[in-house]
DNA sequence: TCATGTGAACATATTCACAGCT
DNA sequence: AGCTGTGAATATGTTCACATGA
């Protein structure tokens, strides 16, 4: 179900371009999936295409974001307005989405006031009071890693139950709350980790099993 | 293998904490997985662990750090320096392991000279010259989704093969090149599917399979 | 005739449960 | 006695290939 967001895009940009219907194949294309996997899907979605003609753009994207939930408001607050928080802040990608951030919040009090995304950052202590007055349920931290378990209690005793967390470092929550957790550093990793790889096969190195320290036996 | 990131981040508070061993159960608590699990990812990297006592931290963590490369320096370019790019330029997370940002281009020459981070903003069209002089392997774009593709074949034939695309776009490239994707918007459209979830649950809806459209029959 | 929707085959990932080593 | 490392069992995810229906 992590796919749906992609499809939505990528019909978003067929919108874009005017076209009215597509196939799977091509719509399979647009979201960088194998064809087959998009209609399996789709199909747990209902079936809206159209055997041997296609799926309607429009009523398909439509069907897609109320599955997911964007056809209703989602008041989120982000805490810790470092230059990530700031950058979130900015991001018109959320706001398009249905996404609409409430609140900023920050514990650096001398921050109080200042005037980020058209917003003013306001006091940590008064997560709870704008979680009830806006129903809020979605929670994004962007603090540093030593905040962040402590910001995401007060998230969750506040009622939020859904959480982003930027900060490097694994959130403990109750059951009934769920985290998903965007560590930009283990991206870098992962593409290290690859690219090692290739280095190692283009130098031609035989795949390493051993470590080269064992020799004797 | 996109959990030795988090394993690394694990083992490195636990040496924070003084540390020297520990056993799977602990580190697999720490990292937010199941022991099981951990044990096998472990076992695909060597027999690191000794049976009865545990692992040592500091060895695994080097272990670990080795298998995924960040024993060697990843010089780094970002391109597109707006609010997300910035906030990628001054990330410590990036620094503190390894990758070293070496260039931040952005497309807008006027903007050429700027100071971020400690960097001069420097412009786009030098993206070859950066990448042969730094030995530059990675790439990080942070522009708008419609500069996005240009800039990935730009940097694809400048001889980057690892992308961490955080446009909001598909990136198309030739065999060979890896691209991770990361998506902001996405995130929090899988939080608003799940948190829909929770609302209908709670207000005693049953699982809805038909539209409510069907009717008659 | 054509492309969806889907069962069946295949592949990958996770968990269990215990043999083997310290 | 205790914890790792791992085969076997299970669960999940992907792809194939075709019956089904517009």
């Amino acid at each position: 179900m992590a796919r749906l967001p992609v499809y939505l895009r990528a019909l978003n940009s067929l919108l874009e371009a005017e076209v009215r219907s597509c196939s799977s194949e091509e719509l399979a294309t647009a979201a960088g999936v194998n064809s087959a996997k998009l209609r399996k899907d789709l199909s747990h979605l209902g079936s809206y295409g159209t055997r041997g003609v296609g799926y309607d753009v429009e009523y398909l994207r439509y069907q897609i974001s109320r599955e997911i939930g964007l056809t209703q408001d989602w008041p989120v607050v982000i805490v810790g307005i470092g230059n990530l928080g700031h950058a979130l802040a900015n991001y018109s990608g959320f706001s398009s989405r249905g996404f609409r951030t409430v609140a900023l919040l920050d514990a650096d009090d001398s921050r109080t006031g200042e005037l980020v995304a058209g917003l003013k950052i306001r006091a940590f202590r008064e997560l709870t009071a704008i979680v009830h007055e806006h129903g809020v349920a979605i929670g994004v931290i962007a603090t540093p890693a030593a905040a962040a378990q402590s910001v995401c209690d007060q998230m969750v005793s506040a009622g939020i139950r859904s959480i982003l967390n930027f900060a490097p470092t694994v959130l403990t929550v109750p059951d009934g709350v769920d985290v998903r957790m965007v560590d930009l550093s283990s991206e870098l990793q992962i593409l290290a980790y690859h690219e090692q790889r290739k280095a190692q096969l283009q130098s031609g190195d035989a795949p390493v099993v051993a470590t080269g320290s064992e020799g004797v036996a």
